[in-house]
DNA sequence: TATTGTTATACTCTATAACTATA
DNA sequence: TATAGTTATAGAGTATAACAATA
């Protein structure tokens, strides 16, 4: 309100609120409750780029815990996106790829895949002009750059590419007071046994 | 790929990554596992901006279901930052106002408010100088603004500004098929009443 | 009837804790 | 013991459907 320099100073509330907002519209547009990240989407994506892919790099990808994947990706299977066959050189492991179903569609979406944002709806950017979106790419990479190194900075192993994560990670964040089990319900990987 | 005219032409894929991305990075970054919005924070955020709202104006402001909406509000009347009383003008509605507590909270982070984005981790943009500050901007505002009319044709009723959110909605999204129900469970706002 | 809001139910995503299987 | 992964439980966020209260 009193910097009548340049084009005017932006706040850092004002580029989080309208962010959040673009998430969100984003997530509407693309007609999915999703999260403003689709985890199911993201997997999909990365396994159509990148091919197979070992459980266990997906996880350093997506940066979630192991269980959070599994989940995803018990859902895909279940969905029929993807399939999972054990490493066989390391029996711990999986590797996981996308079913033929999976890379055919995007063409069809009467199937309702798990949308990755880059066919139908993900004309999102449609609107920028070839400037806005470099501008945008290169902006966006920047903040994400400087959050990396943040998150490096905040917590004990993290950051991307320095494989060093571990498990420190101390129980100090305080939600999820979980427990539970008690009624022998199996035992791991029962479903695939 | 046969475009080499400019400043190379970014893809739409590379963009939702990019963008899938950075939400994830400053979801990690605030610290807490929040799904790159924060409801919680953003209503607490609005609220220390702009004094008491109205929920129906909060509803707007959010882009939400008043469901929605009303799950967030019991959660932060519950955790004491907020506090709703009757509009006396219109006794269907609530003005929605931050507690003493929410608004001292900020410095004090022992309390352990829901962050509202403003304060500490925001600063997320910091890195950011003003040029690239009012270019996101734009391009942020450009691409919200496209996905409000994308919404406002694609479902009845909808976009900001045009009041007329009644609750048409046809069941066509297919997910919850929530019915319930049936049980009696007193009335509405019956926690209040 | 239209507007404003709540409750019940359902689903995604993520997390922690406990556990299995393999190395 | 250390890794890789699963299952149970929990909780945030959001959605739809079916209400209630008020205008």
């Amino acid at each position: 309100m009193s910097d009548p320099e340049k084009t005017a100073p932006v706040a850092d509330a004002e580029l989080a609120d309208l962010f959040r907002r673009t998430s969100r519209l984003m997530a509407r547009v693309h007609h999915r409750l999703d999260s403003a990240s689709h985890a199911q989407s993201h997997v999909l994506g990365l396994l159509r780029e990148r091919g197979p892919v070992s459980q266990r790099d997906l996880l350093e990808e997506l940066d979630v815990r192991s269980s959070s994947l599994s989940e995803v990706l018990r859902k895909l299977e279940l969905g029929g996106w993807i399939s999972r066959e054990r490493n066989p050189e390391d029996r711990r492991g999986f590797v996981i790829s996308a079913t033929d179903r999976a890379l055919a569609s995007g063409e069809t979406s009467d199937d309702a895949p798990p949308d990755d944002g880059t066919n139908g709806p993900a004309d999102v950017f449609a609107c920028l002009d070839d400037g806005e979106r470099s501008a945008l790419r290169d902006i966006l990479a920047k903040v994400a750059a400087s959050l990396s190194e943040a998150s490096l900075a905040g917590e004990p192993g993290f950051g991307p590419g320095g494989r060093g994560r571990g498990r420190g990670m101390g129980p100090g964040h305080g939600r999820g007071k979980g427990r539970g089990m008690g009624k022998g319900r199996g035992m791991g990987r029962g479903r695939r046994g």
